[in-house]
DNA sequence: GTGTAATCATGCAGTAGATGCAAATTTTTA
DNA sequence: TAAAAATTTGCATCTACTGCATGATTACAC
Protein backbone atom coordinates (compact mmCIF):
# COMPACT_ATOMS: atom_id res chain seq x y z
CA UNK A 1 0.00 0.00 0.00
CA UNK A 2 1.60 3.09 -1.10
CA UNK A 3 -0.89 4.47 1.24
CA UNK A 4 -3.18 7.54 1.69
CA UNK A 5 -1.65 10.75 0.73
CA UNK A 6 2.03 10.56 1.26
CA UNK A 7 3.17 13.60 0.27
CA UNK A 8 6.07 13.03 -0.37
CA UNK A 9 6.34 10.70 -3.04
CA UNK A 10 6.77 10.90 -6.72
CA UNK A 11 3.76 13.32 -7.26
CA UNK A 12 1.78 15.79 -9.21
CA UNK A 13 3.69 18.95 -10.16
CA UNK A 14 0.97 21.01 -9.69
CA UNK A 15 2.48 24.63 -11.05
CA UNK A 16 5.62 25.72 -13.40
CA UNK A 17 6.97 27.09 -10.37
CA UNK A 18 6.66 24.34 -8.51
CA UNK A 19 8.26 21.86 -11.07
CA UNK A 20 11.34 24.22 -11.40
CA UNK A 21 11.46 23.95 -7.81
CA UNK A 22 11.40 20.18 -7.67
CA UNK A 23 13.89 20.32 -10.70
CA UNK A 24 16.39 22.38 -9.46
CA UNK A 25 15.91 20.73 -5.86
CA UNK A 26 16.79 17.58 -7.39
CA UNK A 27 19.97 18.67 -9.90
CA UNK A 28 21.37 20.26 -6.52
CA UNK A 29 21.15 17.02 -4.90
CA UNK A 30 22.27 14.87 -7.59
CA UNK A 31 25.25 17.33 -7.70
CA UNK A 32 26.19 16.88 -4.31
CA UNK A 33 26.58 12.93 -4.15
CA UNK A 34 28.31 12.91 -7.78
CA UNK A 35 30.84 15.18 -6.51
CA UNK A 36 31.24 13.61 -2.95
CA UNK A 37 31.14 10.34 -4.26
CA UNK A 38 33.90 11.42 -6.44
CA UNK A 39 36.34 13.76 -4.13
CA UNK A 40 34.63 12.91 -0.55
CA UNK A 41 32.62 15.54 1.22
CA UNK A 42 35.49 17.59 2.23
CA UNK A 43 36.58 18.75 -1.15
CA UNK A 44 33.77 19.83 -2.36
CA UNK A 45 32.85 23.28 -1.76
CA UNK A 46 28.97 24.68 -2.14
CA UNK A 47 30.33 26.76 -4.71
CA UNK A 48 30.98 23.38 -7.10
CA UNK A 49 27.91 22.06 -6.21
CA UNK A 50 26.13 25.00 -7.00
CA UNK A 51 27.93 25.14 -10.42
CA UNK A 52 27.46 21.83 -11.27
CA UNK A 53 23.66 22.37 -10.92
CA UNK A 54 24.11 25.65 -13.04
CA UNK A 55 22.78 28.13 -10.10
CA UNK A 56 24.64 30.87 -7.98
CA UNK A 57 25.84 29.69 -4.89
CA UNK A 58 23.50 31.87 -2.83
CA UNK A 59 20.79 29.97 -4.43
CA UNK A 60 21.86 26.84 -3.08
CA UNK A 61 21.08 27.91 0.67
CA UNK A 62 17.63 28.69 -0.59
CA UNK A 63 17.10 25.18 -1.33
CA UNK A 64 19.02 23.73 1.36
CA UNK A 65 20.28 24.95 5.17
CA UNK A 66 23.79 23.23 4.86
CA UNK A 67 25.79 21.44 2.64
CA UNK A 68 24.91 18.18 4.63
CA UNK A 69 21.36 18.77 3.80
CA UNK A 70 21.68 18.26 0.18
CA UNK A 71 22.97 15.01 0.49
CA UNK A 72 21.14 13.66 3.29
CA UNK A 73 18.12 16.08 3.85
CA UNK A 74 14.78 14.09 2.94
CA UNK A 75 11.68 16.17 2.67
CA UNK A 76 10.48 18.85 4.13
CA UNK A 77 8.00 17.79 6.06
CA UNK A 78 9.13 13.96 6.37
CA UNK A 79 9.39 14.65 10.12
CA UNK A 80 5.92 16.10 10.68
CA UNK A 81 4.58 12.83 8.71
CA UNK A 82 6.29 10.91 10.89
CA UNK A 83 4.54 12.02 14.00
CA UNK A 84 1.38 12.16 13.14
CA UNK A 85 1.06 9.07 11.76
CA UNK A 86 3.09 7.68 14.25
CA UNK A 87 0.57 9.27 16.71
CA UNK A 88 -2.73 8.05 15.39
CA UNK A 89 -2.01 5.08 12.81
CA UNK A 90 -3.81 1.70 13.98
CA UNK A 91 -4.66 3.24 17.38
CA UNK A 92 -4.80 0.41 20.05
CA UNK A 93 -2.05 -1.63 18.29
CA UNK A 94 1.25 -1.89 20.17
CA UNK A 95 3.46 1.24 19.51
CA UNK A 96 6.48 -1.26 18.43
CA UNK A 97 4.12 -2.76 15.60
CA UNK A 98 3.19 0.58 14.21
CA UNK A 99 7.07 1.75 14.44
CA UNK A 100 7.90 -0.98 12.02
CA UNK A 101 5.12 -0.52 10.00
CA UNK A 102 5.73 3.26 9.44
CA UNK A 103 9.51 3.36 9.57
CA UNK A 104 9.98 0.77 6.96
CA UNK A 105 7.53 2.56 4.45
CA UNK A 106 9.18 5.92 4.87
CA UNK A 107 12.49 4.00 3.97
CA UNK A 108 11.00 2.86 1.08
CA UNK A 109 9.93 5.99 0.22
CA UNK A 110 13.53 7.76 0.56
CA UNK A 111 15.06 5.07 -1.60
CA UNK A 112 12.56 5.85 -3.76
CA UNK A 113 13.46 9.12 -3.61
CA UNK A 114 17.04 8.43 -4.98
CA UNK A 115 15.97 6.70 -7.88
CA UNK A 116 13.92 9.43 -8.65
CA UNK A 117 16.94 11.31 -9.45
CA UNK A 118 17.99 8.91 -12.41
CA UNK A 119 20.22 6.97 -13.26
CA UNK A 120 21.11 3.13 -12.11
CA UNK A 121 19.91 2.16 -8.80
CA UNK A 122 23.34 0.73 -8.15
CA UNK A 123 24.88 3.74 -8.69
CA UNK A 124 22.71 5.85 -6.17
CA UNK A 125 23.92 3.07 -3.32
CA UNK A 126 27.46 3.43 -4.29
CA UNK A 127 27.10 7.16 -4.02
CA UNK A 128 25.27 7.05 -0.75
CA UNK A 129 28.25 4.31 0.45
CA UNK A 130 30.83 6.98 -0.63
CA UNK A 131 28.73 9.75 1.21
CA UNK A 132 29.17 7.38 3.90
CA UNK A 133 32.28 6.36 4.19
CA UNK A 134 33.56 9.91 4.80
CA UNK A 135 33.71 10.11 8.79
CA UNK A 136 32.55 13.77 8.13
CA UNK A 137 29.32 12.84 6.33
CA UNK A 138 28.64 10.22 8.80
CA UNK A 139 28.13 12.78 10.98
CA UNK A 140 26.19 14.73 9.23
CA UNK A 141 23.61 11.89 8.00
CA UNK A 142 23.70 11.13 12.24
CA UNK A 143 22.82 14.62 12.90
CA UNK A 144 20.03 15.35 9.81
CA UNK A 145 18.46 12.13 11.89
CA UNK A 146 18.01 13.82 15.27
CA UNK A 147 15.46 15.72 13.47
CA UNK A 148 13.25 12.15 12.57
CA UNK A 149 14.02 11.26 16.11
CA UNK A 150 12.64 14.15 17.65
CA UNK A 151 9.29 13.52 15.59
CA UNK A 152 9.27 9.96 16.31
CA UNK A 153 9.68 10.63 20.09
CA UNK A 154 7.10 12.85 19.79
CA UNK A 155 4.42 11.16 18.31
CA UNK A 156 5.03 8.05 21.01
CA UNK A 157 4.31 10.52 23.74
CA UNK A 158 1.85 11.90 22.04
CA UNK A 159 -0.10 8.23 20.92
CA UNK A 160 0.90 6.89 24.68
CA UNK A 161 -0.17 9.85 26.34
CA UNK A 162 3.41 9.57 28.11
CA UNK A 163 4.68 12.77 29.60
CA UNK A 164 8.54 12.76 28.38
CA UNK A 165 9.75 14.46 31.53
CA UNK A 166 9.04 11.56 33.69
CA UNK A 167 8.78 8.63 31.45
CA UNK A 168 11.48 7.25 29.32
CA UNK A 169 9.99 5.15 27.31
CA UNK A 170 9.20 7.48 24.37
CA UNK A 171 12.34 8.78 23.67
CA UNK A 172 14.16 5.44 24.19
CA UNK A 173 12.39 3.68 21.93
CA UNK A 174 12.51 6.77 19.53
CA UNK A 175 16.33 6.48 19.72
CA UNK A 176 16.26 3.17 19.62
CA UNK A 177 14.23 3.09 16.84
CA UNK A 178 16.41 5.52 14.65
CA UNK A 179 19.02 4.07 15.55
CA UNK A 180 17.90 0.35 13.40
CA UNK A 181 17.01 2.94 10.88
CA UNK A 182 20.54 4.01 10.38
CA UNK A 183 22.46 0.79 10.65
CA UNK A 184 19.91 -0.68 8.21
CA UNK A 185 20.73 2.13 6.11
CA UNK A 186 24.59 1.84 6.27
CA UNK A 187 23.94 -2.26 5.69
CA UNK A 188 22.01 -1.25 2.74
CA UNK A 189 24.25 0.93 1.22
CA UNK A 190 27.02 -1.44 1.52
CA UNK A 191 25.03 -4.15 -0.42
CA UNK A 192 25.46 -2.49 -3.39
CA UNK A 193 21.46 -3.39 -4.87
CA UNK A 194 20.96 -6.57 -3.57
CA UNK A 195 19.07 -5.82 -0.51
CA UNK A 196 15.71 -4.98 -0.23
CA UNK A 197 15.72 -1.93 2.17
CA UNK A 198 12.08 -1.88 3.59
CA UNK A 199 12.16 -5.78 4.17
CA UNK A 200 15.58 -5.29 6.27
CA UNK A 201 13.78 -2.74 8.44
CA UNK A 202 10.59 -4.68 8.60
CA UNK A 203 12.77 -7.65 9.96
CA UNK A 204 15.12 -5.63 12.07
CA UNK A 205 12.12 -3.82 13.97
CA UNK A 206 10.75 -7.85 13.97
CA UNK A 207 14.12 -8.25 16.44
CA UNK A 208 14.06 -5.13 17.96
CA UNK A 209 10.52 -5.96 19.35
CA UNK A 210 11.64 -9.71 20.04
CA UNK A 211 14.69 -8.81 21.67
CA UNK A 212 17.77 -8.45 19.90
CA UNK A 213 18.78 -12.06 19.21
CA UNK A 214 22.17 -13.29 19.84
CA UNK A 215 23.72 -13.01 16.41
CA UNK A 216 22.06 -15.82 14.22
CA UNK A 217 19.21 -14.23 13.67
CA UNK A 218 20.25 -11.28 11.89
CA UNK A 219 22.40 -12.83 9.59
CA UNK A 220 19.57 -15.31 8.71
CA UNK A 221 17.66 -11.83 7.76
CA UNK A 222 20.68 -10.34 6.05
CA UNK A 223 19.98 -14.06 3.65
CA UNK A 224 15.88 -14.05 3.39
CA UNK A 225 15.84 -10.46 2.55
CA UNK A 226 18.42 -10.52 -0.45
CA UNK A 227 17.00 -10.02 -3.85
CA UNK A 228 17.02 -13.03 -6.11
CA UNK A 229 18.45 -10.71 -9.61
CA UNK A 230 15.18 -10.10 -11.03
CA UNK A 231 12.59 -7.71 -9.33
CA UNK A 232 12.54 -3.95 -10.16
CA UNK B 1 38.68 -3.21 38.77
CA UNK B 2 36.81 -0.25 38.12
CA UNK B 3 39.73 1.45 36.19
CA UNK B 4 42.71 -0.25 35.93
CA UNK B 5 44.49 1.91 33.40
CA UNK B 6 41.53 3.91 32.42
CA UNK B 7 43.38 6.64 31.05
CA UNK B 8 39.94 8.83 31.23
CA UNK B 9 40.02 8.92 35.18
CA UNK B 10 40.16 11.81 37.16
CA UNK B 11 43.82 10.22 37.66
CA UNK B 12 47.22 10.89 38.49
CA UNK B 13 48.24 14.29 36.44
CA UNK B 14 51.99 13.39 35.45
CA UNK B 15 54.00 15.89 34.60
CA UNK B 16 53.23 19.98 35.17
CA UNK B 17 52.72 19.96 30.97
CA UNK B 18 50.04 17.41 31.47
CA UNK B 19 48.50 19.23 34.22
CA UNK B 20 48.13 22.08 32.85
CA UNK B 21 46.81 20.76 29.79
CA UNK B 22 43.99 19.02 31.61
CA UNK B 23 43.27 22.26 33.38
CA UNK B 24 42.97 23.96 30.30
CA UNK B 25 40.62 21.10 28.85
CA UNK B 26 38.33 21.60 31.29
CA UNK B 27 38.41 25.63 31.79
CA UNK B 28 37.25 25.60 27.98
CA UNK B 29 34.76 22.67 28.59
CA UNK B 30 32.99 24.71 31.56
CA UNK B 31 33.18 27.53 29.93
CA UNK B 32 31.59 26.67 26.91
CA UNK B 33 29.35 24.25 28.84
CA UNK B 34 28.07 27.78 31.17
CA UNK B 35 28.00 30.13 28.26
CA UNK B 36 25.65 28.07 26.28
CA UNK B 37 23.23 27.11 29.21
CA UNK B 38 23.03 31.27 29.31
CA UNK B 39 22.75 32.49 25.68
CA UNK B 40 22.26 29.07 23.73
CA UNK B 41 24.89 28.09 21.28
CA UNK B 42 23.89 30.04 18.37
CA UNK B 43 24.81 33.11 20.63
CA UNK B 44 28.14 31.61 22.14
CA UNK B 45 31.70 32.24 19.93
CA UNK B 46 34.88 30.56 20.24
CA UNK B 47 35.55 33.60 20.96
CA UNK B 48 33.68 34.42 23.66
CA UNK B 49 34.77 30.45 24.86
CA UNK B 50 38.58 31.05 24.60
CA UNK B 51 38.25 34.94 26.25
CA UNK B 52 36.20 33.39 29.47
CA UNK B 53 39.16 30.59 29.94
CA UNK B 54 41.56 33.20 29.23
CA UNK B 55 43.39 31.66 26.42
CA UNK B 56 43.64 32.81 22.95
CA UNK B 57 40.81 31.98 20.14
CA UNK B 58 44.08 30.19 18.50
CA UNK B 59 44.50 27.58 20.95
CA UNK B 60 40.88 27.11 21.73
CA UNK B 61 41.25 24.67 18.59
CA UNK B 62 44.23 23.01 20.11
CA UNK B 63 42.04 20.99 22.35
CA UNK B 64 38.44 20.76 20.83
CA UNK B 65 38.27 20.37 16.53
CA UNK B 66 34.93 22.34 16.74
CA UNK B 67 32.92 24.29 19.32
CA UNK B 68 30.41 21.61 19.92
CA UNK B 69 33.18 19.09 21.13
CA UNK B 70 33.92 21.13 23.90
CA UNK B 71 30.56 20.22 24.76
CA UNK B 72 29.72 16.37 24.29
CA UNK B 73 33.07 15.38 23.11
CA UNK B 74 34.67 12.28 25.51
CA UNK B 75 38.33 11.60 26.26
CA UNK B 76 40.29 11.39 23.12
CA UNK B 77 40.79 7.66 23.37
CA UNK B 78 37.05 6.80 24.33
CA UNK B 79 36.27 5.64 21.99
CA UNK B 80 39.28 3.25 21.13
CA UNK B 81 38.69 1.99 24.68
CA UNK B 82 35.15 0.79 23.89
CA UNK B 83 36.32 -0.59 21.18
CA UNK B 84 38.87 -3.14 22.92
CA UNK B 85 37.07 -3.52 25.83
CA UNK B 86 33.72 -4.64 23.72
CA UNK B 87 35.54 -7.15 21.55
CA UNK B 88 37.58 -8.98 24.62
CA UNK B 89 35.71 -8.89 27.63
CA UNK B 90 34.26 -11.52 29.07
CA UNK B 91 34.73 -14.31 25.98
CA UNK B 92 31.97 -16.04 25.35
CA UNK B 93 28.67 -14.30 27.19
CA UNK B 94 26.48 -12.95 24.96
CA UNK B 95 27.00 -9.69 23.33
CA UNK B 96 24.40 -7.56 24.26
CA UNK B 97 25.74 -8.20 28.16
CA UNK B 98 28.95 -7.14 27.75
CA UNK B 99 27.43 -4.03 26.14
CA UNK B 100 25.64 -3.40 28.57
CA UNK B 101 27.74 -3.63 31.01
CA UNK B 102 30.81 -1.77 29.45
CA UNK B 103 28.45 0.88 28.17
CA UNK B 104 26.56 2.02 31.40
CA UNK B 105 30.25 1.74 32.88
CA UNK B 106 31.29 4.12 30.44
CA UNK B 107 28.20 6.63 30.91
CA UNK B 108 28.99 6.76 34.56
CA UNK B 109 32.44 7.90 33.86
CA UNK B 110 31.43 10.37 31.46
CA UNK B 111 28.98 11.82 34.07
CA UNK B 112 31.78 11.82 36.96
CA UNK B 113 33.63 14.00 34.66
CA UNK B 114 31.24 16.14 34.60
CA UNK B 115 31.33 16.02 37.98
CA UNK B 116 35.26 16.78 37.85
CA UNK B 117 34.80 20.19 36.51
CA UNK B 118 33.78 21.13 39.81
CA UNK B 119 30.29 22.77 40.95
CA UNK B 120 26.85 20.93 42.40
CA UNK B 121 26.01 18.22 40.11
CA UNK B 122 22.40 19.47 39.75
CA UNK B 123 24.16 22.24 38.13
CA UNK B 124 25.62 20.21 35.57
CA UNK B 125 22.91 18.80 34.76
CA UNK B 126 21.03 21.67 33.99
CA UNK B 127 23.98 23.09 31.82
CA UNK B 128 23.83 19.75 29.53
CA UNK B 129 20.00 20.15 29.15
CA UNK B 130 20.62 23.32 27.99
CA UNK B 131 23.03 22.06 25.63
CA UNK B 132 20.50 19.56 24.49
CA UNK B 133 17.65 21.54 24.68
CA UNK B 134 19.02 23.38 21.30
CA UNK B 135 18.39 21.72 17.70
CA UNK B 136 21.66 22.36 16.75
CA UNK B 137 23.16 20.96 19.95
CA UNK B 138 21.15 18.02 19.63
CA UNK B 139 22.78 17.74 16.28
CA UNK B 140 26.44 18.12 17.57
CA UNK B 141 25.83 15.62 20.63
CA UNK B 142 24.57 13.01 17.67
CA UNK B 143 27.21 13.44 15.07
CA UNK B 144 29.83 12.94 18.26
CA UNK B 145 28.12 9.74 19.07
CA UNK B 146 28.67 8.63 15.59
CA UNK B 147 32.64 8.05 16.49
CA UNK B 148 31.38 5.84 19.32
CA UNK B 149 28.95 4.17 17.58
CA UNK B 150 31.32 3.22 14.62
CA UNK B 151 33.43 1.85 17.44
CA UNK B 152 31.22 0.04 18.86
CA UNK B 153 29.77 -1.57 15.82
CA UNK B 154 33.95 -2.84 15.46
CA UNK B 155 33.96 -4.11 18.68
CA UNK B 156 30.99 -6.05 18.40
CA UNK B 157 32.29 -7.26 14.68
CA UNK B 158 35.42 -8.48 16.06
CA UNK B 159 33.94 -10.02 19.30
CA UNK B 160 31.61 -12.25 16.86
CA UNK B 161 33.78 -12.64 13.60
CA UNK B 162 31.34 -11.29 11.66
CA UNK B 163 31.90 -8.96 8.26
CA UNK B 164 29.89 -5.97 8.57
CA UNK B 165 29.42 -6.12 4.97
CA UNK B 166 27.89 -9.19 4.75
CA UNK B 167 25.89 -9.16 8.28
CA UNK B 168 23.91 -6.69 9.77
CA UNK B 169 24.22 -7.46 12.90
CA UNK B 170 26.93 -5.95 14.65
CA UNK B 171 25.81 -2.42 13.20
CA UNK B 172 22.47 -2.20 14.01
CA UNK B 173 23.11 -3.17 17.16
CA UNK B 174 25.35 -0.57 17.43
CA UNK B 175 23.29 1.98 16.38
CA UNK B 176 20.51 0.67 18.53
CA UNK B 177 22.63 0.69 21.46
CA UNK B 178 23.91 3.65 20.94
CA UNK B 179 20.91 5.20 20.44
CA UNK B 180 19.69 3.73 24.03
CA UNK B 181 22.81 5.38 25.27
CA UNK B 182 21.01 9.04 23.45
CA UNK B 183 17.98 8.58 25.03
CA UNK B 184 18.82 7.50 28.64
CA UNK B 185 21.50 10.50 28.25
CA UNK B 186 18.40 12.69 27.44
CA UNK B 187 16.20 11.23 30.05
CA UNK B 188 19.18 11.81 32.69
CA UNK B 189 19.74 15.25 31.48
CA UNK B 190 16.58 16.00 32.12
CA UNK B 191 15.90 14.78 35.37
CA UNK B 192 17.63 17.76 36.99
CA UNK B 193 19.65 15.04 39.46
CA UNK B 194 16.61 12.62 40.63
CA UNK B 195 17.99 9.87 38.26
CA UNK B 196 21.18 7.51 38.58
CA UNK B 197 22.42 7.18 35.19
CA UNK B 198 24.14 4.26 35.44
CA UNK B 199 21.53 2.25 36.48
CA UNK B 200 19.04 3.79 34.21
CA UNK B 201 21.19 2.55 31.45
CA UNK B 202 21.66 -0.70 32.90
CA UNK B 203 17.86 -1.41 33.02
CA UNK B 204 17.49 0.05 29.72
CA UNK B 205 19.62 -2.28 28.41
CA UNK B 206 18.29 -5.21 29.70
CA UNK B 207 14.52 -4.10 27.78
CA UNK B 208 16.12 -3.63 24.83
CA UNK B 209 17.71 -7.45 25.59
CA UNK B 210 14.29 -8.83 26.23
CA UNK B 211 12.75 -6.87 23.44
CA UNK B 212 11.73 -3.30 23.96
CA UNK B 213 8.58 -4.16 26.33
CA UNK B 214 5.07 -2.15 25.62
CA UNK B 215 5.40 1.13 27.88
CA UNK B 216 4.73 0.35 31.03
CA UNK B 217 8.01 -1.67 31.79
CA UNK B 218 10.31 1.63 31.10
CA UNK B 219 8.46 3.83 33.37
CA UNK B 220 8.69 1.46 36.45
CA UNK B 221 12.29 1.34 35.17
CA UNK B 222 12.13 5.26 35.76
CA UNK B 223 10.43 4.88 39.10
CA UNK B 224 12.70 1.81 40.16
CA UNK B 225 16.00 4.21 39.18
CA UNK B 226 14.80 7.71 40.56
CA UNK B 227 16.50 8.39 43.79
CA UNK B 228 14.28 8.57 46.33
CA UNK B 229 12.71 11.68 46.99
CA UNK B 230 9.28 11.97 45.24
CA UNK B 231 6.76 9.91 44.50
CA UNK B 232 4.06 9.49 41.36
C1' DG C 1 -2.89 40.69 -23.77
C1' DT C 2 -1.45 43.86 -20.04
C1' DG C 3 -0.32 45.32 -15.61
C1' DT C 4 0.32 44.11 -10.94
C1' DA C 5 1.51 41.20 -7.16
C1' DA C 6 3.91 37.31 -5.50
C1' DT C 7 7.85 34.49 -5.83
C1' DC C 8 12.42 33.28 -6.97
C1' DA C 9 17.45 34.01 -8.35
C1' DT C 10 21.34 36.61 -7.66
C1' DG C 11 25.03 39.71 -5.98
C1' DC C 12 27.26 41.94 -2.16
C1' DA C 13 28.73 42.56 2.34
C1' DG C 14 29.60 40.68 6.69
C1' DT C 15 30.05 37.17 10.65
C1' DA C 16 32.03 33.12 12.30
C1' DG C 17 34.15 28.36 12.17
C1' DA C 18 38.30 26.17 11.03
C1' DT C 19 43.25 25.24 9.37
C1' DG C 20 48.23 26.01 8.14
C1' DC C 21 52.32 28.40 9.22
C1' DA C 22 55.82 30.64 11.75
C1' DA C 23 57.29 33.40 15.67
C1' DA C 24 57.21 33.81 20.64
C1' DT C 25 56.82 31.57 25.07
C1' DT C 26 57.06 27.96 28.45
C1' DT C 27 58.40 23.47 30.26
C1' DT C 28 61.61 19.68 30.14
C1' DT C 29 65.99 17.74 29.91
C1' DA C 30 70.83 17.41 30.00
C1' DT D 1 72.15 27.39 32.75
C1' DA D 2 71.69 26.29 27.83
C1' DA D 3 69.70 23.48 24.31
C1' DA D 4 65.59 20.78 23.01
C1' DA D 5 60.79 19.88 22.91
C1' DA D 6 56.19 21.15 23.34
C1' DT D 7 52.60 24.95 23.62
C1' DT D 8 50.59 29.35 22.87
C1' DT D 9 49.66 32.85 19.99
C1' DG D 10 49.00 36.00 15.90
C1' DC D 11 48.19 36.24 11.08
C1' DA D 12 46.53 34.98 6.68
C1' DT D 13 43.25 32.34 4.40
C1' DC D 14 39.29 29.48 3.10
C1' DT D 15 34.74 28.17 3.54
C1' DA D 16 29.98 27.99 5.42
C1' DC D 17 26.25 30.64 6.09
C1' DT D 18 22.96 34.89 6.68
C1' DG D 19 20.67 39.47 5.79
C1' DC D 20 19.45 42.68 2.59
C1' DA D 21 18.59 44.89 -1.78
C1' DT D 22 17.62 44.29 -6.62
C1' DG D 23 16.43 42.40 -10.85
C1' DA D 24 14.11 38.48 -13.28
C1' DT D 25 10.32 35.18 -13.67
C1' DT D 26 5.84 33.33 -12.89
C1' DA D 27 0.96 33.79 -11.41
C1' DC D 28 -3.23 36.10 -11.42
C1' DA D 29 -6.97 39.51 -12.19
C1' DC D 30 -8.91 42.24 -15.36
Amino acid sequence: MTSAGTPTGTALPASLRERKKLATRRLLRRAALDLVAERGLANVTVEDIAAAADVSPRTFFNYFPSKEAALFGGAPDRAAVLRERIAREAPGEPAIGVLRAVMSEDARAMAGELLALGGDPADWQRRVKAARADPHAREAQAAQMVMIEQAVAEGLAERLHADPERDPYPGVLAAAAVGVIRGCLAFWAGSSGTVDLGQLIDRAFQALAAGLPEHGALRQIAADVTKRKDSQ
